[in-house]
DNA sequence: ATAAATGCAAAAAATTTGCAACTCA
DNA sequence: TGAGTTGCAAATTTTTTGCATTTAT
């Protein structure tokens, strides 16, 4: 998250680079690529939408940015600001969403018992945000993600 | 799941639809569009790639099919067995996977507290399946999913 | 008979990649 | 200076769609 992990790892700090990191350290929750890309631009008008996919991948590997998928074919990323892991919490009407902590425990004894060796998981919670639902049915509450559309999901 | 539930909808049980019906009947994980295209094809050679995804879209709209997004880029899908939600264990090294019921509880009061009206969750553990784990270095151990490359987890 | 379903090929849509030009360290 | 970066355009990849033809009922 220092200017300094990035020269460390053979990295260089370019305006667009630099722009983009500062798009996600003021986004509270997860952005789509292109969504990232059109805030960039306010700052670095010529930045190109395979430049910020390209460093949405470079940041990933080197552990700054997290990539989540949550199934409606968009991919979401935002900085990595906690060590442990984290949960999303994911309005389906606006498509924001935030961070939560994980209310599960004892996965890995759980399903190791059945001789499965448990490297991760993800938790997923879909809903309405507060905004949503209070203003439920008069559009979209936002500048929110493109197409919307509400994830499959059980439950 | 039983052909009326088709009629009944006014859904036709072509040679293409039944042998797709059949397969997802007789395997117990999550198949890809494409692994279920080569299935259906061992039986109806003729079968096209769009056919699969259009039968695919109509019984998860029917509720027959489950489709689900575990974030590798490839929708799977399964037969609705159960009534209740259900879960997923994705091997990251086969990219077989297995249903499991939810360990979580209370999301709804926990959440709702927070003013987040929730309509659904999904939750997928990622890890070796015990023959993957024993084998492991050797190879992919199966016939399984196209490319499948470890998705993107948190854990 | 006829509305639904199919196959094919072309279109979409998100993401990746090749390459020459550029620029940060 | 020169390896990392960028922009652009073209390519990939999964999934969808248009349309003429076939088929289940």
């Amino acid at each position: 998250m220092e200017p300094g992990d990035l020269e460390r790892q053979g990295l260089r700090l370019t305006r667009q680079r630099r722009e983009l990191l500062e798009v996600l350290r003021r986004s509270p929750g997860m952005l789509t690529a292109e969504e990232l890309h059109r805030r960039v631009a306010q700052r670095q008008p010529a930045v190109s939408l395979s430049t910020i996919y390209r460093n949405l991948d470079i940041l990933t590997e080197a552990g700054l940015v997290c990539k989540v998928e949550i199934g409606d074919g968009f991919a979401r990323y935002e900085l990595r600001r906690t060590e442990g892991h984290h949960h999303h919490l994911v309005c389906v009407r606006c498509g924001r969403s935030e961070s939560i902590h994980c209310p599960v425990t004892g996965i890995e004894e759980l399903f190791g018992r059945r001789g499965f060796q448990v490297t991760g998981h993800r938790f997923v919670v879909y809903g309405y945000c507060p905004a949503c639902r209070d203003s439920a049915g008069t559009g979209p509450a936002s500048d929110g993600p493109p197409g919307t559309r509400a994830p499959d999901r059980d439950g």
